[in-house]
DNA sequence: CGGCTTTGACCAGCGC
DNA sequence: GCGCTGGTCAAAGCCG
């Protein structure tokens, strides 16, 4: 539950082990099944597209610039042949983005639409109207089988369930291969939304949390975290001024790595999960900082001066 | 009582 | 084709 594992992160006393690797972790057998590779980003944007509120007043007007850019962008310029492709996104979180929509993904915006496909799966029409002949669980899961635009965060963090402003609720916990640490599912407790988050913890480094969240949010959030603490994967974010567009694909996955935040914040690496089939050179694990913070020697130039 | 977590089972994708 | 693994379901139980 949130109210167990997402304490105040900012209460957790989080370790400022620069020296810890959280490369290997990514780039270990799991990871790279997903094709996860790094690069750097800005921050915000990768959030924004995730529809995350987690914009200054200054740069809300930006933002909607890279928003509108982005679903442009996502609904006109990707396609994949690939017959397990779920990148046109489906429900709030992905078709916000293809309004033109794929005809693979029967999920229109919930936003935009007042049908919700999430909690109505069976009323998919692309199927071709063949569901009374398929099990229920069995739709679901060709449903739940497309995949979203995916980011993800490794947080120096004790605790695991990070706040972020949206309330989550656990339907899964599996053992991951290779790693000590097991990794728990979360789907966001709006109806309407089919945003997922997966957290585990690195093998490498169990202080670091890697939280890899899938879909975009249809809703506001419920608000800063219980408590009225502004959660700090939230504040992070709110450092990153917004950004280019991107785009995402389900046959790669790309990691973003941004700025440390601040000192008064936590160490927090957010990471975007980006699907894409070029990927970028990986970091190798030797360029990783060791003296300057986490991310010290890794900040993407425009970023410095922040 | 509603919402949530836990946990074993099931299923699909993928590599060999 | 088979086995492994990740992802999801759903029943049971817990908690406020």
């Amino acid at each position: 539950m949130e109210d167990k594992e997402g304490l105040d992160p900012a209460g957790t006393e989080f370790k400022s082990d620069s020296s810890s690797s959280w490369t290997p972790t990514l780039a270990g057998p799991d990871s790279a099944s997903d094709g996860v590779n790094y690069f750097f980003d800005r921050e915000s944007s990768i959030l924004s597209e995730f529809g995350w509120n987690i914009l200054q007043p200054d740069h809300a007007d930006e933002f909607e610039r890279f928003s509108e850019l982005d679903r442009h962008d996502l609904a006109g310029d990707f396609s994949c042949s690939s017959k397990s492709c779920g990148v046109a996104g489906g429900s709030c979180s992905g078709t916000a983005s293809n309004p033109g929509g794929s005809a693979e993904v029967p999920t229109p915006n919930p936003s935009v639409s007042s049908s919700s496909s999430e909690d109505q799966p069976e009323k998919s029409t692309d199927f071709g109207g063949k569901q009374p002949e398929i099990p229920s669980r069995v739709k679901k899961k060709v449903q739940k089988r497309i995949r979203q635009p995916r980011f993800a965060f490794m947080t120096k963090s004790e605790v695991d369930h990070l706040e972020d402003g949206y309330r989550w609720r656990k339907y899964g916990q599996k053992a991951v291969k290779n790693s000590p640490f097991p990794r728990s599912y979360y789907r966001c407790t709006n109806s309407k939304c089919t945003v997922k988050k997966r957290v585990e913890r690195s093998s490498e480094d169990p202080t670091v949390v890697i939280t890899t969240y899938e879909g975009q949010h249809c809703h506001h959030s419920v608000g800063y975290p219980r408590g009225g603490l502004i959660n700090h994967e939230v504040a992070f974010a709110r450092q990153f001024t917004p950004g280019i567009s991107q785009f995402y694909h389900p046959h790669g996955v790309e990691l973003h790595r941004g700025i440390p935040p601040s000192t008064t914040q936590p160490h927090q690496v957010p990471i975007e999960v980006r699907e894409s089939r070029e990927l970028p050179k990986p970091l190798p694990t030797t360029q990783l900082p060791k003296d300057e913070g986490l991310l010290g020697d890794i900040v993407p130039p425009g970023m410095r001066n922040r």
